[in-house]
RNA sequence: GCCGGGAUGGCGGAAUGGUAGACGCGGCGGUCUCAAAAACCGUUGAUCCAAAAGAUCGUGCGGGUUCGAGUCCCGCUCCCGGCACCA
């Protein structure tokens, strides 16, 4: 048995028996409580495994394998996201299939999983294109289909031009895809959709009770925006066929009397809404979406000059990107439409505009635009010359800020930015509500809105519905048959899995539909009527797949059902989910979506499938970027161009700038399992990782840090060895009747002080602590042993008490280690003659008795003032401790022609002394 | 702009309102060695002092609460992440 940590020697040999004794088959041993512990669903990339997926996978193996030896039935498997985009882009690239391929990589992940000894029940595997598991994906797309959650409609949805496909909103960033960086257009396509909006407000409401990460709850909370306002109706004023001459400025008479309806013309209104429903007397104007369909209508009562200038602006809107639509600060475009409206607060004609900063898709797609108190608003009334009218009073700081009286500001409006926002004022300019303060006035107008019933109290959301649908072959197919009559069925559970065939020829054809639209065998079919009918072409995004597999995990063999009962009551919910923070509002919110929808079909008893969420850190390493070149722009943000490592070297210095960057294969900075287990062994990965840095941290990667603990664990080992001729294996039965002399009472506490330590920072996931404490225990023993052994007794030598608090020590300390350690840990543990694996052993216990100290250290402060420290007995009481710290020799001085105040005692902790 | 999270030695980071800097990396000094590496031992926040003893300062900035603040409160600055014309 080597005093060294050497992996090579005993690593593998470990990893082999594991694999041989099933050690990692789930447990479910009966009356034991259960822990599911899980990493998010990896799609296996090619690029195989960096040491930064590594920081993912080993936390949750070392609380899983903790759980484990607490007695806990663990669940904690692995499967992939082998469906979806990546995966058949990466297969088109390389001219292959798809599915082969991703066995491929899958295999790949699963060899570097074990070698870094991370402890799966590969039995529960299973990919989410096998047809056994998306049969059942496809079930599911069933229930929401009988519960009216799946629906098809013509939409006009973000078409990635490169991918060939329509993405979901969740999937579009700065108005590129994600995946493929591609400028996104707008297309429509009749597409299918879940909607998750009739899960809004629950999607909020059980967040509360969720044990997640603040930042991941506040940006789910975010993206279903809920806000809280007046949806009220706008009536068109009729008159506007004849209103020339104010049109063409657009502005408005705000003295005019108002005007009255026109018996004859048909009636024409629309609906806006607002959060700030006290600001209704000053909305001095109108805006409508250009595409909404009232100016179809409203083109039909304005004037042809007016015609012209509204479609020229559509035709405009219809035509710009969606990114230079969202560009930072871009000024205001819009048109007036020649037609007006009619403010219902004052009865005053508005003039209606269409302008493209409102947008179809959110609320009414309509806005009573208040410049005296929206910015934006502010912007266009000032651009087009519109009026400002401000009804809330600015405060004084406001007033006194920017130099002004309440006259002045009043006369002058326009002059004034920012626009004044103030919620705690009181409103002007607004009739009888004058003098009311903006809350009151917000329920007080919200009120009169719907006793007047041009309107109610609204709740809106920025969330949409979830566009599912892709015109990909590599999906799970949507398993729907069209008829010729154009009706829909659901392809019934006796005859799914609706397969995807295999075929050679599957590349994206870019008009919109899918590959499998062109091949005959897979469309042409029967209905359940026996007519013939049209198979569903569209394939689902990835996200349907992983949106259920934590359930798949429970009963993953199941051919009769998704899941039993049975298996997902009892290991549902995850009580711990690892992943990182990308999926914020994607993955986690459509599989808390989906959980809620099973919860509703009572097909599951959670409501929540996560109860508890940890956001690893990123891995980073040190990559070179080189000036630009001559002709060469840097995008925004960015300090240089990446370059390759051998470039780097070729580069003279001031060209050159290293730049900490996320590891990843197209950078060029990855470090793979396989080079750090090689050269400094899985178990020093293992322990770096875990160390390095808080478990949501960002990580800077050197490969020296993993040195530093393959000699953590050599000293370990070196520590064994020098122990191990006092090891004696009965122990346990024997220390309760030995008498425990000083020396062996340090052991034992020491002992006890770091089983509290790391068992807690294990379940908080202060995996840094964890390793430090266990340092710390190990850096403390020697010195311990030594102490006994030089014998504090007469005549020396190491007493039998010490023996055996040592004795406890040596398996604590390894059985403590193996979590994080657990290659190393088996073979300490053989190294003490023991049988078996460290998995199998019960987790060490903590004895607060043990633990206990019996003489603590008092801090002694004078006016909060650290001026020297004592040991005193733990029992002593406050009277001894301010004795014994007023006597302190180091103390007097600071005493010395001042009285005291005060003395405050913290047993155990300190004693200060007030004087002056 | 809005939301969330941060800021502690040369570096990564510890600290239930109670001795700031645990633990590690790096540095410095030493042991071993012909020498080096490795390993081991000691030391390591800053300033003042020949040194020791000691003193003073010190957790992004400015205030406050408290016997006592890295920690709590108010007001800022900067950094990271997310959302962003959502009415």
């Amino acid at each position: 048995m080597a005093d060294r940590y050497e992996p090579s020697s005993f690593e593998q040999k470990w990893q082999e028996r594991w694999k041989e004794a099933e050690l990692f088959v789930t447990r479910e041993n009966p009356g034991a409580p259960k822990f599911y512990g899980m990493d998010f669903f990896p799609y296996p990339s090619g690029a195989g495994l960096s040491v930064g997926h590594c920081r993912n996978y080993v936390p949750t193996d070392v609380i899983c394998r903790m759980k484990v030896m607490q007695g806990y039935n663990v669940l904690h498997p692995m499967g992939f996201d082998a469906f979806g985009l990546p995966a058949e882009n990466e297969a088109i690239k390389r001219q292959s299939h798809p599915a082969p391929m991703i066995d491929r990589y899958a295999d790949n992940y699963h060899r570097q999983m074990d070698l870094i000894g991370i402890s799966y029940d590969w039995s529960r595997s299973f990919k989410s294109s096998d047809p056994s598991y998306y049969k059942w994906t496809q079930w599911i797309f069933e229930v929401l289909y009988k519960r009216g959650l799946a629906y098809r409609k013509l939409a006009a949805v973000n078409w990635d031009p490169v991918d060939k496909t329509v993405l979901a909103d969740e999937e579009i960033v700065g108005g590129r895809a994600e995946r493929s960086g591609a400028l996104v257009e707008k297309k429509w396509i009749p597409q299918w959709f879940f909607k998750i909006t009739d899960y809004a407000q629950r999607l909020i409401d059980d967040l509360d009770e969720l044990d997640w990460p603040e930042g991941i709850k506040a940006q789910q909370r975010n993206w279903i925006g809920r806000s809280e306002g007046v949806q009220f109706a706008m009536s068109v004023d009729m008159e506007a066929r004849g209103a020339e001459g104010e049109a063409s400025g657009g502005r408005i008479d705000l003295d005019s009397a108002p005007s009255r309806p026109t018996p004859n013309a048909s009636r024409l209104s629309f609906e806006v809404f607002t959060t700030r429903i006290d600001t209704v007397f000053g909305m001095t104007f109108c805006v409508l979406a250009p595409e909404l369909p009232l100016v179809e209508e409203l083109k039909r009562i304005v004037d042809r000059e007016h015609v012209e200038a509204i479609e020229a602006y559509q035709l405009h809107a219809r035509t710009m990107s969606d990114t230079d639509r969202q560009a930072e600060n871009r000024e205001k475009t819009g048109v007036f439409t020649g037609a007006y409206a009619i403010n219902p607060a004052n009865g005053k004609r508005v003039p209606i505009w269409i302008a493209d900063y409102v947008l179809a898709t959110y609320g009414t797609g309509a806005i009573m635009a208040v410049p005296g108190h929206d910015q934006r608003d502010f912007d266009f009334a000032l651009k087009f010359g519109l009026d400002v009218v401000p009804v809330i009073q600015p405060t004084e700081e406001y007033l006194k800020s920017h130099q002004a009286t309440l006259e002045d500001y009043a006369a002058n409006v326009r002059a004034y930015t920012p626009v004044f926002e103030s919620k705690d004022s009181v409103l002007m300019n607004s009739g009888e509500y004058d003098g009311i303060s903006v809350a009151e006035s917000q329920r007080l107008l919200g009120e009169w809105v719907e006793a007047l019933g041009i309107g109610e109290r609204k709740i809106q959301y920025k969330l949409r519905d979830w566009l599912i649908s892709r015109q990909r072959y590599w999906g799970c197919p949507i398993p729907v048959i069209h008829s010729k009559e154009g009706e829909m069925q659901v392809v019934p559970k006796k005859d799914l899995p609706v397969e995807l065939p295999w075929v050679e020829n599957y590349e994206p054809t870019g008009d919109g539909t899918s590959p499998l639209a062109h091949i005959p065998d897979f469309v042409n079919c029967t209905d359940l009527d026996g007519r013939l009918g049209q198979r569903e072409t569209d394939t689902m995004g990835g996200f349907a797949c992983s949106s259920w597999y934590f359930l798949r995990f429970t009963d993953p063999h199941n051919e009769n059902e998704a899941w039993s009962q049975e298996a997902a009551n009892y290991w549902m919910p995850v009580d711990c989910y690892v992943g990182g923070a990308e999926h914020a509002v994607m993955h986690l919110l459509y599989a808390r979506f989906w959980t809620k929808v099973l919860y509703d079909e009572g097909l599951v008893s959670v409501k929540e499938p996560f109860s508890r969420l940890e956001n690893q850190g990123q891995v980073l390493a040190m990559t070179p970027y080189r000036k630009p070149r001559e002709g060469e722009v840097l995008g925004i943000g960015e300090e240089g161009i990446l370059t390759s490592f051998a470039e780097a070297k070729a580069l003279p210095e001031d060209q050159l700038m290293w730049r900490w960057a996320r590891m990843s294969k197209s950078k060029g900075n990855v470090v793979t399992p396989e080079e750090a287990v090689e050269q400094y062994g899985a178990d020093a990965l293992r322990m770096y990782l875990l160390f390095v840095a808080p478990f949501n941290a960002d990580v800077q990667w050197s490969n020296e840090g993993m040195a530093g603990q393959a000699r953590f664990l050599s000293r370990i080992f070196k520590l064994v060895d020098d122990l191990r001729p006092s090891y004696v294996p009965e122990w346990r039965d024997l220390i309760p009747f030995e008498e425990m002399d000083d020396a062996a009472k340090k052991v034992r506490r020491l002992t006890h002080q770091t089983v509290k330590r790391c068992t807690d920072d294990i379940d908080r996931f202060a995996f840094n602590t964890y390793v430090s404490w266990l340092m710390k225990y190990v850096n403390g023993l020697p010195s311990l042993s030594r102490q006994s052994r030089d014998g504090e007794g007469a005549g020396g030598g190491e007493t039998r008490a010490t023996a055996l608090a040592v004795s406890e020590a040596l398996e604590t300390l390894i059985l403590l280690l193996a979590p994080g350690a657990p290659h190393s840990s088996d073979e300490l543990w053989a190294s003490l003659g023991k049988d078996g694996f460290t998995l199998n052993e019960a987790w060490p216990r903590y004895e607060e008795s043990l633990a206990a100290e019996e003489s603590v250290t008092i801090a002694v402060q004078v006016n909060g003032k650290l001026r020297d420290t004592f040991e005193a007995p733990v029992s002593a009481d406050n009277e001894e401790l301010e004795m014994a710290a007023k006597g302190l020799p180091k103390v007097q001085p600071h005493l010395e022609g001042k009285t005291v105040r005060k003395v405050i005692v913290v047993p155990g902790k300190l004693v200060n002394i007030v004087a002056n």
